[in-house]
Parts: structure tokens; C-alpha cells; sequence
RNA sequence: GCGGGUGUGAUGGAAUGGUAGACAUACCGGACUUAAAAUCCGUUGGGGCUGAGCCCCGUGUGGGUUCGAGUCCCACCACCCGCACCA
């Protein structure tokens, strides 16, 4: 007998796939269309376990969708900007578009024989000018529509290199190469309006049904609506302009607990005394220290300095406080100044007990004195507290209630108003760096800041610095540096003017490529006839860690190209459905070396025994980590081309599905693929028996196999439909078991090795058309319609129904499946063993739930 | 620090609020074999009982809601993701 052998039969039907073009997607009006996205990668150079779980699910979809008889688009490109093409070229040479080019040539020869439903035709790179010139040409339309402009704000400054930092770049407060203290450095740079779309951007995440409640809420959350009050201190002794502090709060329920006012290093105020006093400049640059990012900030020490400046109490002018400027007060956020309720807030409390500032308590717990407080009391939403010094005798309710009241009285008082504030920041897109796409606009001594004309588009970069190649090795931006690309002719008035160096946040590249890939080769952005037909991606598929960024970014642009005309009117949640996917980990091997530190094994050298793991070259034990991250430097990495070498395309896409659900990691484990594997192999056997049984063979339980090949086909197809691949694997797994043990006759077992390899087709498409072929299915399994379950069949004539007493399970019956409630609990009350359990005791009520479970309550 | 999530046998996990542990791995036992591999079959949460049936315990910890909780609610612990210039 013949061996099931993958690479021969996945070559095989790679190639009918592509003769026949099966994958690629043509408009048709006809036929609904259906549009899956799986987040495109960036070209690393190598693919790894993870994409392949990613691009398997997509793929699961797609194939199901053509069966369905949907017309599906399922593309790929590469997120092919960003700093790793950079850092290559500074560590070994070299030029990043070269770098990369060659990267997206060896992922795409490694991607090829996963064997992915993927219209290949409509590939994109976001570093090809025919991709970023149409970017350049949205930035233009957004400029114009006014949803682009420019401000200052922080990056990270490295003092030593003289160069900007990404977060990444910054290592416990220290540049990466030069180890200098990183510092928070102001820099004119663009930005997107995201902002003035706060609120719709959170009103329409409840129109996304399909996506992950966990995702919208995360959004929801950094968006971040509050409702709150803004009001002025008046100051003492404050410099002139500055006669008042404007303050938001989301606690003024808290006021009367005020001990002291917070402003930012960033603040206005803190800039004129920086100015004046040679100690406050001291504290501030102290403050600017540090990156950029909200963690840095907020873990780290929290330090103020009295400005000496006080200020009144709105409602007790006698009452004077201390202004502090402090490092942990976000000038984005709010007015940029806050004021301390020590009492009710455990930063504040925290900042008050360090500088000896008072605590006052307006919220107690019962009929506690405020000094025995010590530490910071937030009362709990539902308890009804009292103000011992409250406004003026006002008893609340906490929780909102009681910030409404706080509102409105002040209002009626005269002190500030209730306002609404959004969390959310605009999105800052330059960058100070070559790899991107240049943001196209020209610099004018006279004209100002002058928009690149859409005809010079694109704005190209430059690929060397003149004769010479362009060099990495000097920190900074190349475009800076180069001799003839920034000097241009002002677009407006003609006069010799400079190019904008800054190139845009890659973030950008990804937030339209779904509606690119709708037209990919088109010279406008968008072909309104091809987003409208295809758009919206009907259904997207990612990792979590994109649940903000990326797709918050993405909705916003849907909207900024709806408004430029770009996408049709009420296209502006480009993804219908969301799921987020889980990583593939695989455990680490490690010893400890004489230092301490771990040496890490590579699974090959490790062998596992009794549970155990022994290093082959000696016998002697290993450390197992379970499930952790791949990581090139833990040596955990698993290959996806020498499995793919080892056991076929097939096994690896069953395995990734099959062990753990969708959305949460899957650990990769060598038995496992074994496992995956021999199943398969099973299969394949499996239809090469009925293949050679005697055509006209009889057999018994054909009605029983019938049954259960309907039973899984209800079963797999809701799961694929829910992405329980996982679990519609194992009704694979046991109708397979089903199948193998049948004696039905022969038109009976080929039916149902047939239906079987269709239902594998999404997650084995190679060797489930090797078996459609085999058993003389008419044409390719991809392109044969999707079975279908009788209901008939579905339903048993009896069911076993365990019965309960007092929630414990005490016996089952077995009764017919339309049998009354009645009957069913003079059944399980005649019960011998429901008799001995309640001995004698009256049963108090009895709970039948047809077909399920019957509970007698004693 | 803030926001979000996850936690079930030796392991990955299954389970519309309704028999906890499907399916797979691992282990053990059996068949086949001169032997091994491969293949096939079977057992396996813990404890108890005068064992072929029955009882008790059991889904991170502690509480709660319910006839009934792995599932819902509250608090805590551990781990993971994100925090606006990583992609």
C-alpha cells in the first residue's frame, strides 16, 4: 500500500489551484461577496508560528466562504515601513529598501506552500511609491479638509546621539546605544484630528456586534469620556498673567477635600518660573528626564517642587494652598493642572504624605474623625456617606450621583461649569526618521508651509545620498543630511525652499491598506466602484495587541477618507467583524550555568521522558517553562518550514487549530504535530480502503453512519462559523472514529469519507482534494458547494436525562425524546436511587428542563 | 501606576446556568511481531466503602446569587496583553 505522502500531493493541488486561478477575485455583482483580512505582516524575513495560526484561521474562513457560494477577496501585502529595515542597515550595512525587498521575496517563498487561498495578484508593499504616493495624496485631501495640522509636542531626545528616540529605543530611561539619559524634548510636528471624532468613534462601537466586547471596551476606555467639572483657582503671588489656575476634575465631589494645586513641568506657569528661578529650572529639567511613555510617568517616583505660589479656595477664600509643579500631571490631559484630594485619592495621598500636606477628609467611613485616616478612603460606589465639612450641610450618594450634585452646585455657585473631556489625544505622525513614507510638503520662507502639487506625487525617497550611498551609521535622519533632496522649488511661489524631512508614523501605512487592496494597482487611493463593492472587511483577524492603536487609527481614517471621498457615504467601520487571535508559544529548556543565568536549550537537544526533560548530550535534567513566547534568544523557536519539510503544509494548519481555541495561545508541542500527522495519515488510509472495497459491497449500520456524518456536519459547521476550529476538530477526530470502525456498505463509506474530507478541506484543503479526487469527486473539492445537515437526522428518538437531587447527581433515565414533563418527573420520582435518597422526604418541587436535566429539591 | 484579559486532570483543552474532564497528548496495560518501530484495542481527577455498585471531595483563593455555578456577581492572588514613536 501507498504511503500518505504531503509534499507530493500539496505541490500537486498548489499548482491546480493556481492553473485554474480558483483564488482570485473578480467584481460580480451576482454573487455576495465576502472579504477576509488577516492583519498583513511586517517582512521580517521570516514567518513564523504565529502568522501561520493567523493565516490558516483566515484562510479556514475563505475556503468556507467560497464553499458557501460567497465571491471572496483574501489578499496579502506587507507592512513593509518601520525602524527594523533601519537598524539593519546601521548593524551590518546595506540599504533598508533592498533589505526589505528581499524580505518580502523569502517570507512570500515561505508563505507559498501553507497553500492559502490568497489572490496573490493584488499584493501590496507600503514601501512601493505606488502605495505611498497614494498615501501622500490622502495626506493632501486631508490637509485640505482640514484634518491635518501642526503643534508641538514631546518626543524623546537623546542628548548624546542628538536624536529622536521611539519608546522602544528607550531602556529604563536610557538610550539604547548610547546609554544617555533620555529627556523629554518638544518638537514641531503634524498631526490628525482624531480627536474632534472622540465622540462618534465611541458612540459607533455599539454598532460593531461582531467584534470582541473585550476590544470595544478597551477602546471605550481610551477614549476615555468623562464628565467633570473645570473651574479657576485664584492665585497668590502668582506672575503676572497667571492670576488664575484653571483646573478639570471628574472628582469635584471631592473639593472640600483640596489640600494643594498640581501643574504640569509643561504648563505654562512652570515655563515662566522656569525662566525666573534657576531652582525651578533645575526641577523641571529633572522632571523632563525620563521617556515619554503614560508607564514611565506613572511608575515612576512622584516628585512636586513648592512653587511658593498659593492659591485661594473657591469656596473658602481663606483657605489657602500650595501650588506644586509635578511630574506625574499630564499636560495633555485636561487643563494640565489639577488639585490634591489626598484624602479620597491614593496619588495624592501618596504626594501629600511625602510633602506634609494636609489630608481632609469630605467622604468618611461611618462616624470616623479625619485623622484616622491613613490612607487614602475611596468610598464604594453603593455606600451612603456623609460630609463633615461638606457643601454647605449637602448629603450624597457617592458614584455619579454624587459628582452631578457636586456639578450642579457649583454651578449654581458660581464657581466653573460642568464639562464633557475626552482621554483620547490627537495622533501625532511624524517622524524624524528615512524608512517611511515622506510626508509631502514643502517648507517656504515666504509662502510658509506649502502642500507638495498631486502631480509631483509621488514624493519618492531618495535610494542614496547623492553618488553615495546613504549612511546609517551617523545618528539622525539621512533625508537631513542629504545634499540635494530637501532643496525644492516652493510649490506656490517657485522660490528655493526646503522638503519636509519627516516621514510618516507607519501606523498610517496600515490604517487604509484594506481599502487599497480593493484596487491595488488604481492611480487614485480608492476606486469608488471597487470599495464599494467589497468594502467593508467582512471579517478581520489579528492579534490583540493591535485591540487600540491599529484599529482605532483605522477607524478613524475609514472616516477621514469618507469625508474626502474616498470610501462611500456610511463606510467608516471598515471592519465588520473582529477576531483577536492567540500566539503560539512553546515551552523553554533551560539549565543554569556557574553565573546564575540560564542557558537555553533548543528543543532538538533536549529529550523528553516521564514528564521530564533531559539533555540528550548528557542525560542530565532541564528546567521546563511551559508556554512561553517565541523568542529567538530563548531558542523556542519552531520553524514553520521544517515542520512544513517534516510532516506537510496540512499537519501544521491542523495542529494550530486543533489544540487550543482560536483566541487563546496554543502551545506548539512536537507530539502534538505527531499527533496532527497521524491523523491525517489515518484519513488518507481511511479513503484509500474504501477506495479498493468492492463497489457493489453491502454492509450494516448504513442509517447509524448517516446519522453521525449529519450529526458532524452540524457540528463542524457551526464551529468554523464561530471559530471553534478547536473544538469542531475533535468531531472530526471522532467521526473519523466512527467511520473506520463502520461495516455500512460501500456507497455509504465513500459518502461519507467524502463528506469528511470536505469538512476538512477549510484546515486540510491539500489532502482533502487528494481524497475528493481520489473517490472521483466531480471537479476540486474548493470549488464543490458545502454540505448540508438534515435536521431530521439530527434529533434522537431518546435521550439519557441524568436526574438531580438537591443539585447532586443521583441516576439518569433514559426516556423518549417527546416525552411530557409529567411523565419524566414520575419517573425519576419512582427512581430506586432518587427513593433511597430522599428516604421518605417529601419532595419540596421538582425542575424537569425537557431533553436535559431533571432536579428534585428536597 | 492605569486599562483589558486569562486561570479546569500529569499536559493542551471540552462543557446555550443543567451528568465537569469531549477530543488530543502523556503514562500504564493488552493485541500484532523473533524483537523493535509502526498500527490497533483498553485503563487513567483525588479519596473512601466488607469493592463490579455506592458515598465524599474536586474547575486559582475567599465570599455571594440560584432548584442547580467552570459558566453570573464581589474581593483577592498569579500570569498575559496594551499604555499613544515596536509592528
Amino acid at each position: 500500500m501507498s504511503k500518505y505522502s504531503p509534499a507530493e500531493i500539496e505541490a500537486r493541488w498548489q499548482a491546480a489551484w493556481a492553473e485554474t486561478e480558483v483564488f482570485k477575485a473578480v467584481r460580480d455583482l451576482n454573487r455576495p461577496k465576502y472579504y477576509v483580512l488577516e492583519m498583513f505582516p511586517y517582512p521580517s524575513g521570516r514567518i513564523h508560528m504565529g502568522h501561520v495560526r493567523n493565516y490558516t484561521m483566515g484562510d479556514v474562513i475563505a475556503r468556507y466562504k467560497i464553499a458557501t457560494g460567497h465571491n471572496v477577496l483574501h489578499p496579502m501585502g506587507w507592512d513593509a515601513f518601520g525602524m527594523p529595515a533601519e537598524n539593519a542597515a546601521m548593524a551590518s550595512g546595506g540599504h533598508p529598501a533592498d533589505w526589505t525587498y528581499a524580505n518580502i521575496a523569502e517570507m512570500k517563498k515561505q508563505m507559498k506552500p501553507l497553500g492559502l487561498s490568497i489572490d496573490w495578484s493584488r499584493e501590496l508593499a507600503t514601501c512601493h511609491p505606488g502605495y505611498y504616493g497614494q498615501q501622500q495624496a490622502l495626506f493632501l485631501d486631508f490637509l485640505e479638509a482640514g484634518l491635518v495640522y501642526r503643534k508641538n509636542a514631546v518626543v524623546n531626545w537623546d542628548p548624546v546621539d542628538m536624536t529622536v528616540l521611539a519608546n522602544e529605543q528607550v531602556e529604563q530611561g536610557r538610550g539604547w546605544r548610547s546609554g544617555a539619559l533620555v529627556e523629554r524634548r518638544e518638537l514641531t510636528q503634524w498631526f490628525f484630528k482624531i480627536s474632534d471624532h472622540s465622540e462618534e468613534l465611541l458612540e459607533a462601537l455599539d454598532s460593531l456586534d461582531n467584534w470582541p466586547a473585550k476590544v470595544k471596551l478597551m477602546q471605550a476606555n481610551w477614549i476615555g469620556k468623562s464628565r467633570g467639572l473645570q473651574f479657576a483657582f485664584s492665585t497668590v503671588d502668582a506672575p503676572d498673567g497667571h492670576e488664575a489656575i484653571e483646573v478639570y476634575t471628574t472628582r469635584p465631589d471631592t473639593l472640600l477635600g483640596a489640600s494643594f494645586v498640581g501643574i504640569s513641568p509643561d504648563h505654562p506657569l512652570a515655563k515662566v518660573l522656569e525662566r525666573q528661578d534657576e531652582d525651578v529650572a533645575a526641577f523641571v529639567a529633572e522632571c523632563r528626564k525620563g521617556g515619554t511613555t503614560e508607564e514611565a510617568i506613572e511608575t515612576g517616583e512622584k516628585l512636586g517642587y513648592d512653587t511658593g505660589i498659593r492659591v485661594r479656595h473657591p469656596f473658602d477664600t481663606a483657605h489657602e494652598m500650595p501650588v506644586y509643579i509635578a511630574n506625574f500631571i499630564l499636560m495633555d490631559y485636561g487643563t494640565g493642572a489639577i488639585f490634591g484630594c489626598p484624602a479620597h485619592d491614593e496619588r495624592d495621598f501618596e504626594f501629600a504624605t511625602r510633602y506634609g500636606l494636609p489630608i481632609i477628609s469630605t467622604y468618611l467611613p461611618d462616624e470616623e474623625s479625619p485623622e484616622a485616616l491613613d490612607e487614602a478612603y475611596v468610598p464604594p460606589k453603593t455606600e451612603r456617606v456623609f460630609y463633615n465639612r461638606g457643601f454647605a450641610g449637602e448629603q450624597w450618594q457617592t458614584g455619579n450621583e454624587a459628582i452631578d450634585a457636586a456639578i450642579a452646585f457649583c454651578e449654581a455657585n458660581g464657581v466653573g461649569q460642568g464639562v464633557t473631556k475626552f482621554r483620547l489625544r490627537d495622533w501625532g505622525l511624524s517622524r524624524q526618521r528615512y524608512w517611511g513614507c515622506p510626508i509631502p510638503v514643502v517648507h517656504c520662507e515666504d509662502c510658509g508651509v506649502v502642500p507638495e502639487k498631486k502631480e509631483n506625487l509621488p514624493v519618492e525617497l531618495p535610494y542614496d545620498n547623492g553618488n553615495a550611498a546613504i549612511d546609517f551609521s551617523v545618528p539622525g535622519n539621512p533625508l537631513e543630511r542629504h545634499p540635494t533632496w530637501r532643496d525644492v522649488p516652493c510649490p506656490a511661489c517657485g522660490k528655493p525652499a526646503k522638503r519636509e524631512t519627516d516621514t510618516m508614523d507607519t501606523f498610517v501605512d496600515s490604517s487604509w491598506y484594506y481599502a487599497r487592496f480593493t484596487a491595488p494597482r488604481a492611480e487614485t487611493p480608492t476606486v469608488m466602484e471597487d470599495v464599494s463593492y467589497w468594502m467593508n472587511v467582512d471579517q478581520y483577524i489579528g492579534g490583540i495587541e493591535h485591540a487600540i492603536l491599529h484599529l482605532l487609527y483605522s477607524r478613524f481614517f475609514a472616516r477621514a477618507m469618507e469625508i474626502t471621498g474616498h470610501l462611500p457615504k456610511s463606510a467608516h467601520e471598515p471592519f465588520d467583524a473582529l477576531f483577536t487571535q492567540g500566539m503560539v508559544t512553546h515551552a523553554i529548556y533551560q539549565t543554569a550555568r556557574q553565573d546564575g543565568r540560564p542557558t537555553y536549550h533548543y528543543p532538538e537537544e533536549v529529550e523528553l521522558r516521564d514528564g521530564k526533560a533531559f539533555l540528550k548530550e548528557d542525560g542530565s535534567e532541564v528546567e521546563v517553562i511551559p508556554s512561553a513566547k517565541m523568542s529567538k534568544s530563548k531558542n523556542n523557536v519552531v520553524d514553520p518550514l521544517n515542520i512544513i519539510e517534516s510532516y506537510g503544509a496540512d499537519t501544521a494548519r491542523w495542529f494550530v487549530l486543533s489544540d487550543s481555541p482560536p483566541e487563546r495561545d496554543v502551545e506548539w508541542t512536537a507530539s502534538g504535530a505527531e499527533a496532527a500527522f497521524k491523523h491525517l495519515t489515518r484519513v488518507w488510509k481511511l479513503s484509500t480502503r474504501i477506495k479498493t472495497m468492492s463497489a457493489d459491497a453491502e454492509g450494516s449500520g448504513d442509517e447509524e453512519l448517516l446519522k453521525s456524518m449529519h450529526k458532524t456536519i452540524h457540528d463542524v459547521t457551526m464551529g468554523v462559523e464561530s471559530f471553534g476550529f478547536n473544538a469542531a476538530i475533535a468531531k472530526l477526530y471522532a467521526f473519523t472514529a466512527t467511520l473506520q470502525k463502520s461495516k455500512a456498505g460501500h456507497a455509504a463509506q465513500r459518502e461519507a469519507v467524502m463528506t469528511l474530507a470536505q469538512l476538512m478541506s477549510p484546515m486540510t484543503p491539500h489532502l482533502s482534494e487528494d481524497i475528493w479526487a481520489a473517490q472521483g469527486g466531480e471537479g476540486l473539492i474548493v470549488n464543490a458547494p458545502w454540505p448540508k445537515a438534515d435536521e431530521a437526522l439530527l434529533v434522537d428518538d431518546t435521550v439519557t436525562m441524568p436526574i438531580q437531587v438537591n443539585g447532586k447527581r443521583r441516576a439518569e433515565i433514559e426516556v423518549a425524546a417527546d416525552l411530557s414533563k409529567e411523565e419524566v418527573e414520575k419517573l425519576a420520582l419512582a427512581h430506586e436511587a432518587v427513593v433511597r435518597t430522599l428516604a421518605g422526604a417529601a419532595p419540596k418541587k421538582v425542575i424537569v428542563v425537557p431533553g436535559r436535566i431533571v432536579n428534585v429539591v428536597a
